[in-house]
DNA sequence: TTGTTTCCCATGAAATCCCATGTTATCCCA
DNA sequence: TGGGATAACATGGGATTTCATGGGAAACAA
């Protein structure tokens, strides 16, 4: 899964590397990169592998074919994402519309969140980081396993 | 699968590159080309490979003989979808009563969605996309995993 | 012929590949 | 446990390939 958080560097190409547990993350299928969308939500990117475009694939499916939503989420999902694959050594190239719409300009941060990742502008991420933390800790009670009901593996 | 939207030029002679995306995506097959039809909800095209198409088969006749929808799907579908194969540069010619449905002139937008994708113009595609993004803001709680009840792997 | 469709070649821009290098983290052995 | 050797990782820049696009020639249909 996606743990921890760094920031690399965006270079005159737009080429950023993308950190080394991210990528053996996604490695094994036969797409070797990742999938990136602007957040509908913000500032930022959100992205994931082979297996969480799978999975959202998945859910979407299963909504009506004529539900407003879901033809929605497949506009604002499948047909705003990229993807990018990496090269010999790790990177991606970010197309600008995507840098811009995150305020990404010559560092990105990337915040492993499980089952997918954001990408933020190192700045941004700093006061959204902080504000996260106070509410965790006022929602901390809120955090529980969920019943097992359902279930599968990972 | 179809990811992301690219917007490509049609020619004098009603060319238009299909996007490589995309057509990685159907290589492989005996059939080098795309399915298109045009939507019956609205003004855009419809399109997807063989595997697509294989899957709506199956699901048509899965449905009673005299089900509406089946010869809605049967109609709407398979009578109006065309076969349009890739030249050497992965290029189709858009017939003309196709471009008139989408209102194409010049340009088109391929929009990518997963099993399928749309082309549509690239003004109104603009604006939906616009609309589908705050709807999809709203709406995303309604992406939830589907229960593993049925389960499948991956 | 006349209009249409298919095939072939040319071209500029953009994306990708390849090689080189500094730095950091990890390993291994005394 | 110190410290050098080794490997992993992030980064830079040039060379090469892919991609989208344009136009002409050949095959075909009416």
């Amino acid at each position: 899964m996606f743990v921890s958080t760094a920031t690399n560097g965006i270079d005159a190409k737009g080429r950023v590397s993308v950190p080394a547990g991210f990528r053996s993350n996604v490695s094994g299928g036969p797409f070797d990169g990742i999938y990136v969308w602007p957040s509908f939500d913000g500032p930022w990117l959100e992205g994931g592998g082979q297996a969480l475009m799978d999975d959202y694939l998945e859910m979407i499916e299963a909504m009506d074919p004529y539900d407003e939503a879901r033809q929605a989420l497949e506009q604002s999902i499948y047909g705003a994402a990229r993807t990018l694959s990496f090269d010999a050594t790790g990177r991606i190239t970010l197309p600008k519309d995507l840098a811009e719409h995150a305020g990404l300009d010559g560092k990105a941060t990337f915040v492993g969140l499980g089952r997918r990742f954001e990408i933020w502008n190192p700045d941004s991420h700093a006061r959204r980081a902080t504000s996260a933390r106070a509410f965790a800790k006022e929602n901390k009670l809120k955090l529980r396993r969920p019943s097992r009901m359902t279930e599968a593996g990972q």
